[in-house]
DNA sequence: TATGAATGAGCCTTCATTCAT
DNA sequence: AATGAATGAAGGCTCATTCAT
């Protein structure tokens, strides 16, 4: 049921999405452009998607995807669970500094999101699968450390991703602002702080 | 007469522009949209902004205007610069959380200053601001309260505006996802966990 | 409050698009041809109408306006009311044989207006107004002069109108197979066995 | 096999397009609408018939074979010839009144055939097919009865079928407007005013 | 015999901008 | 200081048609 050559073309047409969208913007992009880039005709566009708003939908789902990859790799990579967090927010900033077109599309079109319906489940999926990441995965450890957090743990993520969304459309605006290294170290005071010793029975 | 005609039709654009703005966003605004919302034909938006750029370009200087307003009122309000702090904070937090028009305005031209150079400078004044305003009263009541920065003290702004802007989108993308409470309960303990007691000598 | 300039340009753009539409049909207009034969730019028929089923739906009426009104005089010029249902029956033939503009229109919109619902009020509207003119015209002269329908009045006009409409495609569709003289011959039978003599009481 | 593959595909795709085009009329019926109805691919359409004007056109000349068919067998089930045209005409008030597929395909072509010649052939020969079966079937059984026509003989189906087409316009538009008994008693009327005793030598 | 894929022309519409008045 | 009128470029989308498979 499966037809390749289809399939090939629709990711040929979302990566060329992704790099146009990243460059010019929602509002300033068009589907020729995007045709343009996909190095094929405007038809085919509506032939693999039924309209724009369906190709963009798609677009920021995939980038949510390769967010969300590349975050919890960084999370594995570090054996430790308080590393693991240190380490999972450091590749988050980097990722988002770096401004990826991924990382572009995807504060362009949250932004989008405020008036268009259409794009906030998929970004409602992704702050939930983030809480629910901590929340399964961080939080025993912690316990095992005789540690726990001071705010209920969902909060956690949604705390941690705000500020990096946050800090990165500041770095957009103005990229002499915010120097990493003094960066990473309010980060971690600020991650530290989110967690208290359990206190004896 | 101190507001001549000219005067009063442009502040009454910028406003009606506003509303318009924040509620149907940029890329979906018309110059047709704001002249209605205005009472006004198009033809006369055009003899006060020499161009819809230059209209969103005020707008977006207003909105700011008001925001900082508003914030520095609520850190006044405090008198404990500690308190003050959190004060104003919280002041954002319900600011934005409320979806006023001029955080929706802020909030959809900071994606477009990604990719429209001439929206920047002014957000880069507005972060600036707020980061001058830390410096110049909240650092030197600290010390002699006996307690400095663990970071670059101008990124103590810079640090609670990106965290409740980032927080904010999430909240308008599912609104249900955050408690106000514990909210304000993980900003006190991040706001703490910025300071520090300066060191006996 | 009226803006002749507007008036005119609207005016003038209808009779544009009843030209084009007589001549290509509404299938294969398009606003392109109609902004070209009117002289002015594809925006400007927007500016007049809101949108292609809004300006057909103005030709159409207009074209039935004309039609009406032809028919009416016809009817008029003659002094017998009798005479008068012939000569308006011989004008509505020859309006329709000689395949005037507004022929062409009505009977290709009249096509059109089985799918689109917006174009049935008018037509209706034409329909019972010649119904109407019937009754309250010819029916009581009738009586002075001891006669009566045969069938229910409204039905008159709506036989004879039919009866045209129908011959008049048959006509555009093979314009050797009717004979004018021979036809009237035909429709002159035809309206004198719609009426009898009122019996004797 | 009597009735290759190909074929059975065709006439398929004619009854499909018959469908589509009576719902939606020709002007809002694309082809991959009759290829979702007929459940194939779009390119089959084209492996039938070189072109959409080519298949709307077998289209056309089915449904008017079904009309002159269903005509014929009504006028040959009343035994006597006055009847038999009463009968026919009856039988095809009835079938367009209804709305049959048939009957708004060929009122939708009908006027698309004002402006493409193509169809135009189809039609003609239907209209001539008529008269040719009124020449040769009812006039010399008229005659044997001592009546001819009051015209020309090959206007009677011309003026009764042009009648029906002309009103079963009228009743499309608005439905309301005619009563079919009321009706059948003018055409009846009519249809005997045509005709007229033969003058004694 | 039929399909999925792709094209490209054309369509209706929107919109920032200009201009005479 | 402001309006109605008009423009023209661009945008998203539809669709008949072509073609390799």
């Amino acid at each position: 049921m499966a037809y390749p050559k289809s399939e090939r073309s629709a990711a040929q047409i979302v990566a060329a999405a992704t790099r146009v969208l990243a460059t010019k913007g929602y509002a300033r992009t068009s589907l020729l452009d995007i045709a343009r880039e996909a190095g094929m005709s405007k038809g085919a566009l509506h032939y693999h998607f039924p309209s724009k708003e369906a190709l963009v939908s798609k677009v920021l789902e995939s980038a949510l995807d390769k967010f969300a990859s590349r975050t919890l790799e960084a999370w594995a990579r570090a054996g430790d669970p308080m590393l693991g967090l240190r380490s999972a927010v450091e590749e988050l900033w980097v990722l988002r500094r770096n401004r990826t077109d991924e990382v572009a599309v995807v504060a362009d079109l949250l932004a989008q999101s405020l008036y268009d319906p259409a794009l906030r489940p998929q970004i409602a999926a992704y702050y939930r699968a983030g809480a629910e990441q901590v929340n399964t995965t961080l939080v025993p450890l912690l316990a095992a450390l005789g540690l726990r957090t001071r705010v209920a743990p969902q909060l956690i993520p949604r705390l941690l991703v705000g500020l990096l969304d946050g800090l990165v459309m500041q770095h957009f605006v103005d990229d002499t602002a915010i120097d990493t290294e003094e960066l990473l170290k309010g980060i971690d005071a600020i991650a530290i702080a989110l967690f208290e010793p359990v206190p004896p029975p």
